[in-house]
DNA sequence: GGGCTGTACTG
DNA sequence: CAGTAC
DNA sequence: GCCC
DNA sequence: CAGTG
DNA sequence: CACTG
């Protein structure tokens, strides 16, 4: 019998543990980022199990009587699933509170914020001793940075606009998102050698808030350099974050939401409109599935892994046909679950 | 034991 | 080139 | 760290 | 200063 | 950006 409950007011209230686990495993990731390449790996470990408890549906706490129980859920392993358990007897979790003593912790929220990765961390923790949000914006002021290398003036100035764009930090609201994509859209197809234009990521997916703003965009490569400058032209941005043929990434209007434009083949529509609606989990399964027959996805199209030879991207329905799956349309692009194979 | 996407852009 | 982001 |  | 990595 | 020429 189905049960007329939907599975949002069912799962809300009931999945507290997954929030609190996911920002746990979240901060270790960054703690892991934070100690050097060679931690790398494990750190997008912790990442995916802290991506997979925010998108579980029903509480952890409901799979976690054994590690063995723990261990079939995808991308939890044998260590994680202790971790787990100990969290869920003992309110904390014994690794975490070491990594926490033994790093500048607080200075590593920063690596949330665009631009800050883990080396230039490193840098000013060791070199000039910040370990803090507050004591970067004082050095900042006083100028200490000036003498380091690798942070010349362009570094400088970029890092002081994240640092104040990091606190008026917004998601927009799907229907807002809409509106200023539809905007964008109008503009951008009002460019001659623009072939075509369409909206990715998660405003494709209507997802209910959306943080930036993705577009694909067709044109033949020499025509890319003036289209870039045109649309540089006719949108105004506050703000280039980098551009280049392919690929251009900008700051826009009042609310300084980010736009990402990629630049590329009318036959690569699909796979570059596959691979930025996303979502990343979407992504990360068909990949995996393309791999066990075969065959290698990027945002160019689907390969044969043996010859190289490319066998799809036109457009997203003959990737899915090929992969042997049924199309998933793009609000349901969420998690590997969404993908089922053909009967 | 060994892979974990691959690419574009910046400074 | 190393670092960063997607 | 996880997963072949 | 422009070009390279 | 650091470095080169």
């Amino acid at each position: 019998m189905v049960h007329p409950i939907n599975k949002q007011s069912l799962s809300s209230g009931k999945t507290t543990h997954n929030r609190a686990l996911s920002l746990i495993f979240h901060k270790m990731a960054e703690c892991y980022r934070y100690m050097g390449t060679e931690e790398r790996f494990r750190a997008t470990a912790y990442e995916n199990v802290s991506r997979v408890l925010a998108n579980m549906k029903e509480d952890i706490s409901e799979h976690a009587g054994s590690v063995e129980e723990l261990d079939e859920i995808g991308g939890i392993g044998e260590s994680i699933a202790e971790k787990i358990i100990e969290y869920l007897q003992t309110g904390k979790i014994k690794t975490f509170e070491e990594l926490k003593k033994k790093l500048p912790f607080d200075l590593l929220e920063l690596m949330d914020i665009s631009g800050f990765g883990p080396s230039t961390l490193r840098t000013l923790h060791e070199k000039l001793g910040i370990n803090n949000r507050d004591d970067l914006v004082k050095a900042l002021q006083e100028n200490k940075l000036n003498k380091l290398k690798g942070f010349g003036e362009r570094k400088l100035t970029n890092m002081k606009r994240a640092l104040k764009m990091e606190k008026s930090n917004n998601r927009m609201p799907l229907q807002l998102a809409e509106e200023e994509g539809a905007r964008l859209l109008r503009l951008i197809k009002s460019i001659k050698a623009v072939e075509k234009i369409a909206l990715a990521g998660s405003l494709r997916r209507k997802k209910e808030t959306v943080g930036d703003i993705d577009m694909v965009l067709v044109a033949v490569p020499r025509n890319r350099k003036r289209i870039v400058e045109e649309i540089i032209r006719v949108i105004q941005p506050q703000k280039i974050l980098a551009r280049g043929t392919t690929k251009l990434s900008m700051i826009v209007g009042d609310r300084e939401t980010q736009v990402d434009i990629r630049l590329v083949h009318d036959y690569e529509f699909g796979s570059a409109m596959l691979y930025f609606t996303g979502s990343k989990e979407h992504n990360i399964r068909l990949r995996t599935i393309a791999k066990e027959r075969g065959m290698k996805i990027n945002e160019y199209g689907i390969f044969d892994v043996k010859t190289g030879e490319r066998l799809a991207g036109e457009t997203e329905e003959e990737m899915y046909e090929l992969l042997g799956l049924n199309y998933v349309s793009p609000e349901k692009r969420i998690d590997a679950e969404s993908v089922e194979t053909k009967d």
